[in-house]
DNA sequence: CCTATTCATCGTATATCGACGATGAACGAT
DNA sequence: ATCGTTCATCGTCGATATACGATGAATAGG
């Protein structure tokens, strides 16, 4: 039913590229405003809490805490509880392989487009 | 309309990152298994009609059509009609965009990162 | 012990996604 | 002119996303 399972490729490539669905997960969870703002500001502190995210981004905090739980469950993010608050931040090496996956993704496709020379 | 133009600023701020919703949209176009196989699809082919992708993908015609208006709105693709078909093919420009983009947001949080010495 | 704070989760409401079949338009071929 | 192919769009249906308030658990502090 979920014809999904058939698009990727049986075997990985040896490209470095990964299972479309693999990707597609990691991408998904980047993709919303609230979410990339919640990674920068992460980043950006040395550590912080929920309620901190929630002062920064004027949302409701169960609506943060579902963002924090969508970026942790992608390993964007990670967590340890530290008495009555909850301890985030961001994981770097699973930024990096993010962002090399994407990486990885377009810029082979982009060249090969070149070097087909494909004009619409 | 169309938002890749602006994904990565030549005078960005001085995060050197652009508008989250910006970035998400584009995101949002490549966070689909689907998608990203028709990208990788069209990448490799000269050209390509909507048909060639709906063998490729065991999706009905309806449905992939739908994918690539949504890679069309998002500029990573571009199309012209061809007689009966359509003729649809990747915008190298916009998917080095794309890639730029993503690379310029999770890099640098990557770095801080670090360089805060974050643990958990 | 009691209270205040912080957080995750639940329930809910609305909007959108993702898939499909059906349909009609556009076009090529006969 | 007619038929077949290709495609975009519409309507629908179920699943999911996204937002919120309410609630209860866990903890810190008085």
């Amino acid at each position: 039913m979920n014809s999904l399972a058939n698009i990727s490729e049986p075997s990985a490539p040896a490209s470095g590229c990964c299972a479309p669905d693999v990707l597609s997960r990691g991408l998904f969870a980047l993709a919303h405003p609230a979410r990339i703002e919640i990674l920068r500001y992460l980043s950006g502190v040395d550590y912080c809490c929920c309620k901190d995210v929630v002062c920064r981004l004027r949302l409701a905090q169960s609506t943060v805490s579902q963002h924090l739980k969508i970026l942790l469950e992608a390993g964007l993010v990670r967590m340890s509880p530290q008495g009555q608050r909850s301890r985030y931040a961001v994981d770097s090496k699973a930024l990096l392989a993010l962002s090399e996956a994407v990486g990885g993704l377009l810029d082979p496709c982009a060249a090969r487009a070149d070097e087909n020379g494909k004009e619409i």
